[in-house]
DNA sequence: TTGAAAGCGCTAACAG
DNA sequence: CTGTTAGCGCTTTCAA
């Protein structure tokens, strides 16, 4: 820490300033190879002398290696994408990969852009939210030749590992819940978001189960953009002034859910008495509210880890033939306060 | 699209591939230089054929400039820094620029190995939480020779350039109104945090701005982990069980917030005329209680702005050296249905 | 245990 | 408008 540098500091500044080649500062800075504790000392005093930061750049292009991990979600703003972030993190704590994160806003034209992107670093390794893409970026993702992970969806043939639950199945064990604790007038509120795949599935399966024993949903309602817990009151609002015959509301996710029990409560409404709830994902917010929503728990942290290990696994020296490349979480229903209403043997 | 490569394409296959030299591709490729309409398309037809994705570690490797912006946060699990990026990623759409992410946990010395790691990709610029670090992330800030923002907090001294409010004015200011309003009796509900330096500096100036009318802070309460909605309803409720001649509640985020004033409204007490509430960070969420807190709004999305401009302009061909390096921004205090007790002439 | 040479894939700078 | 040459800063490989 002595000098300013204009031009960032090399290797050479280093090796110039020890008396030792490049090629053993290289040695001792990667860890690789042997060298003797005496020039390592050397070295490594220089370098924290000089306050040198090697250049991964060159390196990389050296070596052929990228220590860097594609991670390619739709949104920051869903509290859900950022917790599989930090799956994902904890999984590659420790180890050399990094996850550099990229964002598309639920729009595959810019989701084909940032993967491209992505691409044109060499990462080791791609994870990316959704089995739905386009064409072009199936492509890349096949010819990439690296590991590839889908995350948080199930439903569908992954490009290569793919590691989620099954939304439409969330959606069915949801609706056969509900069902058997005696409701049938069951109203749907969710987002209007033709591009949330999985919101659309758990909506399929749930429709689907309902079907099965004879019932449709009497109303629905979408929303987008705004407070999702005030959207969530007010769609609870004017859905029961449209339908007050309803005795059950889903919700696509806990946080317009919650909206819906606030706005509830406020009116008197018996829950689940007289309308029962529930929405979708196990946020952690719900833990503070006047009464426990039904919810069913997406593994967002589970499902960053088990991507992080399937990469981890792939870009091995020995990489482990056996570890499956499809794992299907088992997402558990919570029934809450607001679901169970009748006594039961 | 016709086959899968073993060995990822380089420019070389494309050049091959229609005939034309790698220069002239690369050129192609980076819309840079004048090439002719007809050879642009051939290359262009050639690339996409392939598949070609260009390698941009050669690419930066070669041209001695990186598209990358280092940003460094303490958390993902907030909501305040994801919608920090957000701005960020506004700022920075539409430009040649990329942000990178970083998570520090609140943890000086990952924080120190962060910044390591990201500058040895050699980005244009650093965007990094806060103003306190380690003597050693000052010193690998002030000699990477690239644009540094330091935002969220202006209450000190920046390496570079610094973006946010000043979270003491913050506390004082919300202190000065609840005093105003006639409430005397206050009590303190925060994260136990020695590491976040911005709650801390709220609360410092919380407590001055108190003092300096004679009035100290009654009860305090800190809490680490857990749902924050439902600490804030437990903390409340202690509180008031140990100091029940409180008329103030001062807590340090809105979601702990949010809990004592649904804890408050459960037990029937009269906000704000009994007790009156404040929160801090204006977040989304509020808007659907069934009363308004208090708050204040800390300009996150504006700060990432903000904070990209300046890297943009100092990392332009001709930067503009009247850009101020200092941006204060001024959070707006919302009284919410909370806080007002007197009429007022 | 250390060093020298070659080159990763691309682009700056210049020449044609 | 197009091509040639010479590296960018590091690591691989091979030799000492």
């Amino acid at each position: 820490m002595s000098q300013l540098p204009k031009r960032p500091l090399t290797l050479r500044d280093v090796s110039e300033a020890c008396g030792v080649s490049e090629m053993t500062v290289s040695r001792v800075l990667r860890k690789s190879g042997d060298v003797s504790a005496t020039t390592r000392e050397r070295v490594l005093a220089a370098a924290k002398e000089l306050g040198y930061v090697p250049n991964q750049i060159a390196g990389s292009l050296a070596s052929q290696r990228v220590n860097l991990v594609a991670v390619i979600i739709p949104s920051l703003s869903n509290m859900v994408f950022p917790e599989v972030l930090n799956g994902i993190n904890a999984g590659l704590d420790d180890t050399p990969l990094q996850p550099v994160v990229g964002v598309t806003g639920y729009r595959p034209e810019k989701e084909e852009q940032v993967l491209y992107e992505m691409l044109s670093w060499r990462p080791s390794g791609v994870i990316i939210a959704g089995l739905e893409h386009s064409e072009a970026t199936r492509a890349m993702l096949l010819n990439a030749g690296i590991p590839v992970v889908e995350i948080m969806d199930t439903d569908g043939n992954p490009v290569d590992a793919m590691v989620g639950i099954s939304h439409r199945q969330a959606g069915r064990d949801m609706a056969r819940e509900i069902l058997r604790e005696g409701y049938e007038r069951i109203g749907f509120l969710g987002t209007k978001m033709p591009l949330d795949h999985r919101a659309r599935k758990r909506f399929e399966g749930f429709t689907e189960a309902l079907a099965k024993e004879g019932i449709e949903i009497e109303d629905r309602a979408f929303y987008s953009g705004g407070s999702a817990l005030l959207k969530g009151r007010e769609m609870t609002r004017d859905m029961l002034e449209r339908s007050p015959d309803l005795d059950f509301l889903y919700f696509s996710n806990d946080m317009i859910g919650a909206g819906g029990l606030l706005h509830l409560l406020d009116e008197g409404i018996d829950v689940p008495g007289q309308i029962g709830l529930a929405g979708f994902n196990g946020v952690e917010l719900l833990a503070g509210l006047p009464r426990q929503l039904a919810t069913m728990d997406a593994c967002r942290r589970e499902i960053g880890e088990e991507a992080a290990k399937i990469i981890l696994n792939a870009s091995s020296s020995e990489p482990d033939a056996d570890l499956p490349k499809t794992v299907i979480m088992n997402p558990t229903l919570s029934v809450g306060d607001t679901l169970r209403r009748k006594k039961r043997g």
